[in-house]
DNA sequence: AGTCTACATGTAGGCTGTCTATATGTAGAC
DNA sequence: GTCTACATATAGACAGCCTACATGTAGACT
């Protein structure tokens, strides 16, 4: 189970939840179809570890953005987690968060005088 | 000592190395300095605390990428950083990794099939 | 003289999200 | 019978950012 290439994990703090939830924005999805999800949408550079997913999603579950349920098809039986209500307005959140971030961090980083 | 605006502080971790290296970059500044630099290359979102910056600067000193000198001007001591070439190299990585963290998060939280 | 604010550095300890490692089990291919 | 892919879950390590505290100087104002 290796680690995404060139990204830090550290520097995912604070992201994953976000990610999660654009994830599971328009359907429902169980924690490995999210996490195949992660790496398809990231063009491979995102294999995060089941350790981190699944306690994101019970964290994000608690906190009434997730709803899930268990679902068996052919045999196998896979909890599924969709967006509430509440999820889709953090979603949104999240979006307007990492603009600003960007922004901010980005800036910085440039240096000043740089508009682009 | 109030926070930042809308800036969560798990985000930042992961990025406050390459900011700090950014703003030393053409000119060295003491601690203090450095924070006031971040908060008016910031416009005002960055307010970094001192438990955080300073433990930051000694930890960039022992990797080799900053170098520290006390200078006194006009009776205020202060404790003055400056880039070294190890330094610089790091921050043109922080740069690069910065702008692939970017396209990465980015292209998950947008979603898939959006290019801009 | 006393007080207040801005300047200036620093540490201890807490918090929390991510990771590693481990455990468990099914389905299907070979 | 074994191996791989699928699937969920938890315990504990790790590390960076934060709060809170400790300490001290310079200069302005009263």
């Amino acid at each position: 189970m290796r680690q995404n290439e060139g990204l830090n994990s550290d520097a995912l703090r604070g992201h994953m939840d976000g990610m999660l939830l654009a994830v599971l924005e328009h359907e429902p999805l169980h924690g490995y179809a999210i996490i195949e999800a992660l790496r398809e949408r990231s063009g491979g550079a995102l294999d995060v570890p089941t350790g981190t997913v699944y306690p994101a999603l019970r964290r994000l579950e608690r906190a009434g953005h997730l709803a899930s349920e268990w679902v068996t098809t052919g045999g196998r039986s896979r909890r599924t987690y969709r967006l509430t209500g509440s999820g889709h307005r953090a979603l949104a959140a999240a979006r307007s968060a990492w603009q600003s971030f960007t922004d901010v961090i980005g800036g910085v980083l440039r240096g000043p005088g740089q508009t682009a």
